[in-house]
RNA sequence: GGUUCGGUAGCUCAGCUGGAUAGAGCAUCAGCCUUCUAAGCUGAGGGUCAUUGGUUCGAAUCCAAUCCGAAUCACCA
């Protein structure tokens, strides 16, 4: 239990015991106590003033007098201050929780519970490689997925290849117009960058020609609709449909082509599933349940033999199911899908970590479930995030604006090298350790700067200004992590006593934020919020610092004081490498 | 037009289940390396919390309206 559900339930004892004629359900704030007074937590006085029918400086002094008496052990003393009970908690129990858990590297974490979760992340196209939007989406989801594991979910990642449509035969007839035979090898391009670069060729190509109709007199629709290699691309998707034999071929040698490059992507930014789906297997899912919604007249039939479902008294709108040509839609397919994950796994929670652009569509997808009665239909999570932007404005990918997520790694990893170099503090380091330094600063930067936002704001990226090592960043991080370990790395014969010296305040200070490790980890989980994670492990590390240059820990005033100084920097290193294990990035043990 | 989300320091963001004098980082300025890693620490300046009204002991936080920005409202996925 973490200290301020200790309080709220010794301090709900009291009232019930001081106050029996008042009523159970009474609700009190905890809240940290403002620097600028004495105390750790505080107790918000002024709800209980109704209630009790007394002035808080009454009810304070009351509380204030049962609680020391009472559990002597858990508090010192306390102040009122207007309608505030502030509490300071002994140092007894500060220095215990230190010292047993300053080596637990289980702490924080809750164990099983039973359930189990499967997070949908990354969903790729195969006609485009990664760029910036696909990293934020994969370093959400794997953290997502790794702080549900900390807090006692089984969790299953997986993900949805978007693999066909007509998206992809664009970069197929593009290829197979103007590529004369060249492949990724002939060219030495990573294969899906080689496939992008047909997918662009594609827009330039429809472009051009739409703008020639448009000259000779055609309206814009009629020209988007009569352009050769739309019409070509058209064929070709209808060709895949019906399996024809040469358009497969294509189409699996293309994809195979991203597949490798998206292999080395993934294992480079540490991504990677439990399941992976594609669409290609996917698409034709969902048709049975149109029937068992027709039969429960929960969808209904048009003249031309197209299904709807009226949703219009939810505040939406009618939306199609079926087409009239019986193929289903990307609605009707995800349905499908959602029922084969719940069917396959068992799984008592579906997460979807999907851009706020599809913030309309998933809530249909859900309502859909819930009129149709499916038993997983409250369990569907629309995680939703905002869209990355560059300062002129959004990514297109087929026009070629965007951040590419090879190229931003590549960047991040030669910065750090630069800051590496530039300050020369391995410089006894082997080559290949040299190398997993880089990547371990570079990729933390990155992700840290991708995490440590709120999910669901938009942000903008500048690829003018190179991401930070400075401040309120991943390496910041990892740099307090490598300096307690060089401290550590001294102390191999450590063991620990309890201490019996009063703890100054910037020691204090950081075993209260070390406390708090479990609560933000809970806390990270219910909102499927990383950034809670990531700010908590700042602020942790500054709190660490600012202890770190004021106090020696090697040569402490006393053995005492050493002993109780190693411990707590053992606890801060052990909840900064898990903590930022839950974002998905490593902490070295030098740099 | 409907729906949803956002607007906090020059910039990027915390804080939003109502609580004490609104916090970080970057940038700017001033200090700190004969002692455990200066990717660090200490301090200064910088704010009409978009606007207006309401709710109450108390509002950045809740409610309403307005303004600005974004997403979406496809027989595309």
């Amino acid at each position: 239990m973490n200290i301020v559900q200790l309080i709220r339930e010794v301090v709900a004892d009291s009232i019930k015991k001081l106050y029996p004629e008042s009523d159970s359900s009474l609700d009190f704030q905890i809240n940290e106590t403002k620097p600028e007074f004495e105390g750790d937590y505080t107790i918000v006085l002024f709800s209980l003033v109704k209630a009790l029918k007394k002035s808080p400086e009454m009810i304070g002094q009351e509380i204030g007098d049962s609680l020391i008496q009472k559990n002597p052990e858990l508090f010192e003393s306390f102040n009122i201050i207007k309608g505030f009970l502030n509490l300071t908690i002994t140092d007894a129990y500060w220095k215990s929780l230190l010292f047993k858990n300053h080596n637990d590297i289980c702490f924080g974490k809750q164990a099983m519970n039973g359930k189990k979760v499967m997070v949908e992340y990354s969903s790729p196209n195969t006609n485009k490689p990664l760029h910036l939007g696909h990293l934020r989406n994969n370093f959400l989801g794997w953290s997502v997925a790794e702080i549900l594991k900390a807090s006692g979910y089984e969790v299953l990642k997986s993900c949805i290849v978007n693999d066909r449509g007509i998206h992809i035969c664009k970069s197929m007839i593009a290829w197979q117009l103007y590529a004369d035979g060249a492949t990724p090898e002939s060219t030495h391009k990573k294969g899906d960058h080689f496939v992008g670069d047909y997918y662009v060729k594609f827009n330039d190509v429809y472009k051009a020609q739409i703008a020639e109709l448009m000259a000779s007199g055609i309206s814009e629709a009629d020209a988007e609709k009569q352009a050769p290699i739309m019409q070509k691309t058209q064929q070709m998707l209808q060709d895949w449909e019906a399996g024809v034999p040469e358009v497969m071929q294509l189409w699996q040698k293309m994809n195979g082509w991203v597949y490798e490059g998206f292999d080395v992507t993934y294992k480079s930014i540490g991504s990677d599933f439990d399941k992976t789906y594609y669409e290609s297997n996917t698409y034709l899912l969902g048709k049975d349940i149109v029937q068992e919604g027709l039969d429960k007249n929960v969808f209904y039939k048009k003249d031309d033999g197209s299904v709807w479902i009226d949703l219009t008294a939810d505040g939406l709108d009618e939306k199609l199911v079926l087409r009239k040509d019986g193929t289903s839609v990307y609605i009707t397919q995800d349905i499908g899908l959602a029922k084969q994950k719940y069917d396959e796994y068992k799984i008592d929670q579906s997460i979807y970590v999907i851009g706020d652009e599809q913030n309309y569509h998933m809530k249909v997808l859900k309502l859909i479930a819930q009129k149709l009665g499916l038993p997983y239909a409250d369990d569907i999570y629309h995680l939703s995030y905002g869209m990355v932007e560059l300062p002129t404005g959004k990514m297109k990918s087929r026009e070629g604006t965007v951040v590419d997520a090879d190229d931003l790694v590549a960047e991040m990893k030669a910065t750090a090298q630069q800051h590496t170099e530039t300050l020369g503090k391995v410089k006894d380091f082997e080559p290949n350790e040299l190398i997993e330094l880089y990547e371990t600063i570079g990729l933390g930067a990155m992700k840290f700067y991708l995490l440590r936002v709120d999910p669901k704001k938009k942000m903008i990226f500048n690829p003018e200004e190179s991401i930070d090592f400075h401040g309120f960043t991943g390496p910041f991080i990892q740099y307090t992590f490598a300096r307690i370990n060089s401290i550590l790395r001294k102390e191999s014969n450590f063991v620990a006593a309890p201490s019996n010296e009063t703890l100054l305040k910037l020691e204090k200070e950081v075993i209260y934020n070390l406390e708090q490790f479990g609560a933000i980890i809970m806390e990270a989980a219910k909102t499927l919020n990383p950034s809670v994670l990531a700010n908590y492990l700042f602020y942790l590390s500054k709190s660490f610092n600012s202890f770190y240059t004021e106090h020696s820990i090697g040569n402490a005033e006393s053995e005492d004081k050493k002993n109780l100084r190693i411990q707590l920097s053992m606890m801060t290193a052990n909840v900064l490498k898990n903590g930022m294990q839950l974002l998905g990035i490593n902490v070295p043990n030098r740099m």
